[in-house]
DNA sequence: CGCCGGTTTGACCCGCGTCAAGTTGGGTGG
DNA sequence: CCACCCAACTTGACGCGGGTCAAACCGGCG
């Protein structure tokens, strides 16, 4: 288990990218210290000066920004295998804040060794810079749900976006996946207010869409849910197909 | 000029990266076509492959996806220096559209060059990683604005936003621009309809923070909008230091 | 058993959307 | 040089999605 944050990794780069076999030597060979964070605690904050990235090995992270009013906005959430901070290779400085939503484990490598791998091997390099590039679509479909969706539909997306992503980890057999959030932080990625997800949550719970018990999500009615939502699991480019679109449709 | 598009792109590098003289000459030999595109034609469409991408000489363009009930979403403006399209040398389908807001002058550079160019140069190839991150910080900040702040100050964040880009490609010295945009294409990019920027714009400029005459813009007050709009330059990510927050405040 | 974070519910309000009707000004053709 | 057109911009009246405030409620844990 001393080759975890690397096994992990090498799963993941192999999801999005194709890799060989001396690419995934190099990479089993990158040196990694582990760490265990404390749900709540920042793991970076924003304006500091990073000299590591990392890969989240268990747990859910996310990253987030206060306005001047101290409203804050979640930018992204992170399930085990994702790179969460990949871009601070490049982009030292911090312009957000990175925390552990629960407790997680998290395998650091230094920029260097990152840096040193991505010249020795190039396929690494791209595959590590198509991670950035779909970290960036997810952006760009956050965004057009912010700006032009209403409330329930974007609930909806983020709700099957989770699902897709945890699936194609593993973490999400059947549509039933441990979803350890609080409505306070859906609302905070949603640009919503607690209030507003309770309620919305009710309704698809009522509509027979999902089930919520504690923090164990079943979607019942994937194809309802993929419709109000708008999800569409293109942006997400995993090369391997997740194959999901293709689920029974159970609903009406 | 024949190798406007080169040096356009040189430039801009140059203000995010650290090139040193060979990478510049190689940057130079990089076969460029050159295309003229007129106003509102999309000059990549969603789902289209692409083998190419592109360097913005002139002009202004932006990107843009539709929901179902067809709302359009604009998630990016680019002006003349950007690379709107880079990320499609590594995802080759897109997943938005890319079209030209006013008649632009484009350089387009074929994928299989930039790819040798980045293996022969990894410092090119770093730079425009660099790129590609700056387009996705740039993304974050709309999405905290889309979430979190009002209609009001969203357009004066966009507005400080598009006028330090320009800023630092010499095109909009002291606080006067062109914004050859329709308060449609603002709405748009803004989450807002027409109705309600036009309001807030005119709300603006009687509390004589800008003047617009046609698509001459003109900041009168820009700590207040700076302020009002949040807006904090950092995450643009110049190296070069385009002194903007220096400026002397005008205002109350 | 009582605290506490998270959830639920209800009443009320406001920013922004919607709808609909002008107005303005540059471009075009006669 | 005028008449007309059309896209972009304005303005007003009205309604709704979602925010705000405030008060329970619930279940796990010390």
């Amino acid at each position: 288990m001393a080759d975890e944050a690397q096994r992990v990794l090498i799963r993941r780069l192999d999801l999005v990218a194709n890799l060989n076999d001396d690419d995934r030597e190099a990479l089993l060979r990158l040196p990694t210290t582990i760490k265990e964070v404390e749900a709540g605690v920042d793991i970076v904050s924003e304006g500091e000066r990073v000299k590591q990235c990392c890969v989240l090995i268990d747990g859910f992270t996310h990253r987030y920004r206060h306005t001047f009013e101290g409203k804050r906005q979640i930018i992204a959430f992170h399930v085990p295998g994702d790179i969460p901070d990949l871009h601070s290779l490049h982009i030292n400085v911090m312009d957000h804040s990175f925390a552990a939503t629960t407790r997680s484990k998290i395998g650091f490598v230094s920029h260097e060794a990152v840096w040193s791998l991505c010249i020795a091997r190039p396929n690494v390099a791209a595959a590590l810079w198509l991670e950035t590039l779909i970290d960036g679509a997810i952006f760009r479909e956050w965004i057009v749900g912010l700006g032009r969706l209403s409330g329930k539909s974007r609930t909806a997306h983020l709700l099957c976006e989770l699902a897709m992503r945890l699936r194609s980890v593993g973490m999400a057999p059947d549509h039933v996946y441990r979803l350890p959030l609080t409505q306070h932080e859906l609302a905070d990625a949603l640009g919503l207010t607690v209030v507003t997800v309770n309620r919305v949550l009710q309704e698809f719970k009522l509509e027979g869409l999902l089930d919520r018990d504690r923090s164990r999500m079943t979607i019942k009615n994937w194809s309802t849910l993929v419709r109000i939502g708008e999800f569409d699991p293109d942006y997400l480019h995993f090369r391997v197909d997740v194959d999901m679109k293709a689920t029974p449709p159970t609903g009406h």
